[in-house]
DNA sequence: AACTATTTATAAAC
DNA sequence: TGTTTATAAATAGTT
C-alpha cells in the first residue's frame, strides 16, 4: 500500500528504514488494539527498536489500564530527569520495580476499590503508583498461584473419581461373573 | 477496510467475532513479520484467543536461541520425578516456579554465562540485558499460557475418562441386574 | 510532518 | 472453511 510493491527485504538506507520502522510500528500497535478490542482477546506485544527502546502494547482490563497509564506517566518523567544518561535511566525504572511484599486478599480488594472509586488517577502521586504497581504484581503473582492450586486439586479430585469408578467396575464385572 | 468502516467495538456477533479474530489475526502476525524483516528488529507477539489458545509470532536469532535453552533447563530438571505423567511434572514445576516468577538480573548474567560459552559476555550493554529481561518475560507469559493450556487439556481428558467409565459401569449394573 | 498514488487488508457476500 | 469483490485503510515515495 504504497507508491510501489515492497519487497519484503531489511531496508538497507538507513534514513528510509527509520522512516518505515516508525509508520509501521504505529499501524502495527493500531492493528493489535484493533484486534483486541473487536474480538475482545487479550494481546501482547513487545517490539524493540535496533537500540534497545521498547514499544509494547497489551490489552487489558481496568487494571493494567491503570499500569499502563502509570507506566506512560514514569516515562514521561524519565525522560524529563536529565543529567542522566540512558544506563542510568535504565537502572533506575528497573530498581524502583524490585522487591515486593504479598499483601493479603482482603488488604488487595481494599486497594482495588479504593483506586476504582476513589479520586481521579491523575491525582495519585508517582510513589503512590510505585507502590500500587508492586502490589498489583502481587496480586498477579497470588492470583496465577492460585489458580495453579486449584487446578491442581480439581485435577487430583478427578484421579480420585476414576480409581474410585475403576473399583466400581471391577465389583461389577465379578458379580457378572458370578 | 472492507465493504463498510469498521467501528472500534466488540463485534457481538460470535460468528462473525470469530471470523474476524481469524483474518485479522493472521494479517497481524503478517504485519509484524514484514515489520521485523524490512527494519531488523526484534519483535514478539502473542495472541490469546478467548479460549486460552495462543497464537504467536516472535523474529527469531540468536536471543530466541537463548531463551529455547532458558526454557528447556527446567524441563531436564523435572524429568527427575518419577511417578508423575508429563502434564503433572509440568504443573509441579509451574507451581514451584510461581514463587521466583521473574529472574533476577543475577540470574540473567548467569543464563548469558553459561549460553554465550565465550568472554564476550562483558560487552553486553545494559540496554542489552534490560532487552533480554523482556524477552524473558515474554518466554514467561508464554510459558503460563502453555502450562494453563496444558491443564484445561488435561482436566477435560479425566472428564471424558469419568464420563466413559459412568457409562460401562452402567452397562454392567444392567448385567448385574439381569 | 503532510500529501497522494498505490498497494494491501479486509467486510460482506457467496 | 475458502474464494471473490468492493471498499477502507495503510503506507512508499514525494514534497
Amino acid at each position: 500500500m504504497g507508491r510501489k510493491k515492497v519487497v519484503l527485504k531489511r531496508i538497507e538506507d538507513k534514513s528510509s528504514r527509520q522512516v518505515t520502522f516508525s509508520k509501521r510500528r504505529s499501524g502495527l500497535i493500531k492493528k493489535a488494539r484493533e484486534l483486541s478490542v473487536l474480538c475482545d482477546v487479550e494481546i501482547a506485544l513487545f517490539v524493540f527498536s535496533s537500540r534497545g527502546k521498547l514499544y509494547e502494547f497489551s490489552s487489558g482490563n481496568s487494571l493494567s489500564k491503570i499500569l499502563d497509564r502509570y507506566q506512560s506517566r514514569f516515562h514521561v518523567e524519565m525522560n524529563e530527569s536529565k543529567g542522566l544518561n540512558d544506563i542510568e535511566k535504565n537502572l533506575l525504572e528497573d530498581a524502583s520495580l524490585e522487591d515486593v511484599s504479598v499483601p493479603s486478599h482482603a488488604e488487595l480488594l481494599e486497594i482495588v476499590q479504593s483506586q476504582l472509586e476513589g479520586p481521579n488517577i491523575e491525582q495519585l502521586s508517582v510513589t503512590d503508583l510505585v507502590k500500587l504497581e508492586k502490589q498489583f504484581n502481587a496480586a498477579l503473582i497470588q492470583t496465577r498461584s492460585r489458580k495453579t492450586q486449584l487446578m491442581l486439586e480439581s485435577i487430583m479430585g478427578l484421579h480420585e473419581k476414576e480409581r474410585m469408578l475403576r473399583e466400581e467396575k471391577k465389583l461389577l464385572q465379578r458379580k457378572v461373573e458370578a
